[in-house]
RNA sequence: GCGGUAUUGGUGAAGUUUGGUUAACACACCGGAUUGUGGUUCCGGCAUGCGUGGGUUCGAGUCCCACAUACCGCCCCA
């Protein structure tokens, strides 16, 4: 016990890591549909990528950041999400030029990195599957990735979500918006909770997320941002809704919905589900959102992008508390029974020829008793026990047994590391 | 970063209120029940130790302090 993991950080064992693969495995199939293809970024990048892009007064710059010098005296952080490493990685690649193939569809799943407090769901290293896409302002591409989302979680078997949709509107939009929110707010300030007095200058928007009930008064009053579209900001929102309607997916129109990063415009959304095993009430499973200017912000062309996250604990979290079933990707074909040293040799050459012939199998190396032998091919789930004891290697036999049905044969052994198959298909 | 609860074996845990020799029970695991056969049953084995470090006491798993970690709430978010 003198050695423990870092705070917030997990182990995860065989029994989970069966859960993650499966959900990676989906999750590749799905994108490969959608033509999104992977993109690895480094899990560090310069302090600057996220200080600039997610906001100077987010709280992930402010409180959340994994950052430290390296011994090059290069301010180095742990990335605290996948957008930014994306966007870095787009521009210094210059994938914005004419010969990549717009819109540039790309999705990573990979560990994450944020200092706070841990709590279930909810780690200093965790992961996130994401999609972002880039060069095109078509509203139908902001459809594309909230298709994708939904899809994802339907994979999954994640049926009742809520998808809540939002625009932030242009740069006019939100400036016109963040004045008359301030107005609105400031002969209130000093009913407001002490949260959303800082807030209310540093990130109004953030004000109409608060959870506090005195504020919600407010926000409940407060002037909508869909008020003040411009009719460009408006026409988009407007399309996105109509495409949304022409898919079949069910949303709902958000007003109050915010961001915590900065780099946000346009459509915004998240798909929530109402489950125990992630608290009470809504919780967000994956959230996204358009981007525009962040491409240009880290040093690249105009170029807009869009895209989502989804956390893989969270969502894990989700699928069990659902009672999602997960297959069983590793079962046992063949389980090897030994009796008496002198057939060491031969069980060995046998799981070995077994494997040679694409069955998974495996025998016993704590040179047991048959009886306990036998009880770990049945608690392994073998669904065939073969045995070699000393009648057995006189004769140059193998005893197979099937274990479902209980049928069981002796045959040359050569049958057995030649063609399994063909002997299995005989006491089925 | 703030507040609260918790921490006993491989696992779930009782015991902490009223500090006093041997840490309950169950599951899992291992072994056995006439010598080579599974899922049932029966029998047996399995924590020199109660998160870590101090302290109080004749004596602490049980009281006090610090630290670590987990969980819950706030903040925020995936």
């Amino acid at each position: 016990m003198r050695y423990q993991r870092p705070k917030g950080t997990a182990d995860t064992l065989p029994a989970d890591t069966r859960h993650w693969q499966y959900v990676e495995g989906i999750a590749r199939d799905v994108f490969a549909k959608y033509r999104f293809e992977e993109i690895r970024t480094p899990m560090f990048e310069n302090f600057e990528v996220f200080s600039r892009t997610s906001g100077d007064t987010s709280d992930i710059v402010t409180k959340e950041m994994y950052d430290f010098k390296d011994k090059g005296d290069r301010h180095i952080t742990l990335r605290p999400e996948g957008t930014a490493g994306v966007v870095r990685a787009f521009v210094e690649n210059k994938l914005y030029g004419p010969e990549t193939q717009k819109p540039y569809k790309v999705y990573y799943m990979g560990p994450m990195f944020r200092y706070e407090r841990p709590q279930s769901g909810r780690l200093r290293e965790f992961h996130q599957i994401g999609v972002e896409a880039f060069g095109s302002d078509e509203p139908a591409l902001d459809v594309e990735v909230i298709a994708v989302g939904r899809d994802l979680l339907k994979h999954f078997g994640i049926d009742n979500v809520r998808l809540a949709v939002n625009t932030l509107g242009d740069q006019q939009t939100r400036d016109d918006y963040r004045k008359a929110l301030v107005a609105y707010l400031e002969p209130h300030y000093e009913e407001l909770s002490d949260d959303s007095k800082t807030r209310l200058y540093k990130n109004p928007l953030r004000v109409l997320d608060s959870k506090d009930e005195q504020d919600q008064k407010f926000v409940e009053g407060a002037p909508s941002i869909l008020d003040y579209l411009t009719p460009e900001a408006q026409a988009h929102f407007d399309e996105v809704q109509n495409l949304l309607k022409a898919l079949d997916i069910p949303f709902e129109i958000d007003p109050t919905m915010v961001r915590g990063l900065d780099y946000y415009n346009h459509t915004i959304f998240e798909f929530m589900v109402n489950s125990k095993a992630l608290g009470h009430g809504y919780t967000t499973i994956c959230a996204g959102g358009r981007y525009n200017g962040l491409v240009s912000e880290l040093g690249g062309p105009e170029m807009s992008g869009v895209g989502f996250g989804m956390g893989v604990e969270r969502l894990l979290l989700l699928m069990q508390g659902e009672g999602v079933a997960f297959p069983d990707q590793h079962p046992l074909d063949a389980y090897l029974v030994g009796i008496g040293e002198g057939a060491n040799a031969a069980t060995l050459q046998v799981v070995q020829a077994l494997r040679g012939q694409d069955f998974a199998a495996d025998r016993d190396y704590l040179a047991r008793k048959p009886k306990a032998q036998f009880k770990t091919a049945d608690k392994l789930n073998a669904k065939y026990t073969l045995t070699i004891g000393e009648e057995e290697l006189k004769t140059n036999t193998i005893h197979v047994k099937n274990m479902a049905s209980g049928n069981e044969v002796t045959v040359p052994v050569a049958n057995v590391t030649s063609d399994f198959a063909a002997v299995i298909a005989n006491i089925d």
